[in-house]
DNA sequence: ATGAAAATTAAGCCAATCTTAAGAAAAACC
DNA sequence: GGTTTTTCTTAAGATTGGCTTAATTTTCAT
């Protein structure tokens, strides 16, 4: 999931970006009012969080012509004015919501979470046979066993998890886990996938994570 | 545990009550809103799970009167609904979370638990290994020697404590610690982190406190 | 059998974390 | 009020572990 920030305040911004890329998502910031328009319109985003007031373009100039095209994209307000007016002025714009700075992550956290979830169907929770994936608190387990695994590891597996019966095109992926919107003839994948299958002990028998060539990967049940 | 449901569907609130008696919860149901706020005001339970639509009182006007003297029992709406503005009604009228039907089960308990777990505290004592923590007299012992401990000290410790065996990211820890809602990318926690470990001398052999790269950390037992 | 794709392994680089120490802030004391 | 002591925070260097690349081996499809 990939999710735009236009954002002119460093602070906030990193913070943001921090704190989100730990739920992995893939977060990029815009810290101008034209670039963030222009970034959002290539239509590369699942979600956007605007700031209300930015450099160049206001937050809801953006949203406006944001929403001519994109009519599904959710769109939230980071605003520090919290007068009705100026709210219903957002909503108006085509906004789906708004949250008032200064915020608490964990609520902005559920609000991105609400609105994701009527697309991709989000459950903190993902199982493939006895693989256990919990995104909150992330950790995997199989079966009874917790399996430790680092960011880009758990990353993969979960993009994988979340499309599961799916076959996942590598470009797709590198997209999605890697945040790389270009070439991408390494061997990233490969490595990952071989560690995941070693660390969950996937053998011929339970291949949970098959290989689709030319393509990229699927995980399915059995 | 006691949990009370608010939902006019049998199919529903009968499909809960058998779940959540399965976790060994005693749950009760009330059809109707009025009802349902009078069980509700009764103080006897620990959770109140309300239907956004129910026949005589709405479940946000349920929430809303609930509050008014129950400020510490945890709500959770589930709702049909997803739209922004229901979304924020609820939330102001003072429902702890939310979650959309049609919900997956388990997320459903994960949000109970979640929701429970501060209550939990009340016992004032918690366990990891061979450390005690009592949040009561601030007292914090390694068997069944005394280790004296700052107040962030304590507070980091404690909060890692309440949240044992899940993975504690630092963004939440910087929230909830120090209350920091913005950026953070300063070694604070590595420090006192590092000052816990010392003086819980905690070696290879028992690292009850365990880094987990790139997320946070994680308090377990071993 | 042959070439292309994927699996596997190892090694260097880089970023996250650990550790230490010193300065700043707060609290306790006189 | 000023001094001392304790605690908190910042910063810098050391260390660890993860990420990526690249080279080699294996598998697969034609």
């Amino acid at each position: 999931m990939r999710i735009l920030i236009v954002e002119d305040e460093p602070g906030i911004s990193n913070f943001l970006k921090q704190g989100l890329e730990e739920e992995s998502y893939a977060v990029d910031i815009a810290e101008e009012g034209k670039k963030g328009l222009k970034m959002a319109l290539s239509g590369e985003y699942d979600l956007l969080l605007l700031d209300w007031m930015v450099p160049g373009i206001s937050g809801i100039e953006i949203c406006r012509q944001f929403r001519k095209d994109f009519k599904d994209t959710p769109v939230i307000f980071l605003t520090a004015k919290d007068t009705v007016d100026e709210t219903i002025f957002g909503l108006q714009s085509g906004a789906n919501d708004y949250i008032k700075k200064p915020f608490n992550f964990e609520e902005l956290l559920e609000r991105i979470k609400v609105q994701l979830r009527p697309k991709s169907g989000e459950h903190s929770i993902f199982k493939l046979g006895e693989i256990t994936l919990n995104t909150s608190t992330h950790q995997v387990y199989k079966a009874e066993e917790e399996i430790a695994l680092t960011q880009k590891e758990f990353a993969l597996l979960e993009y994988l998890m979340r499309n599961k019966g799916l076959v996942c095109r590598r470009s797709r992926i590198i997209e999605s886990v890697w945040d790389i919107h270009f070439d991408y003839n390494t061997g990233v994948i490969d490595v990952f996938i071989n560690a995941l299958r070693k660390k969950l002990k996937l053998g011929k028998e339970e291949n949970y994570i098959q290989t689709v060539r030319g393509v990229g990967y699927i995980a399915k049940e059995l």
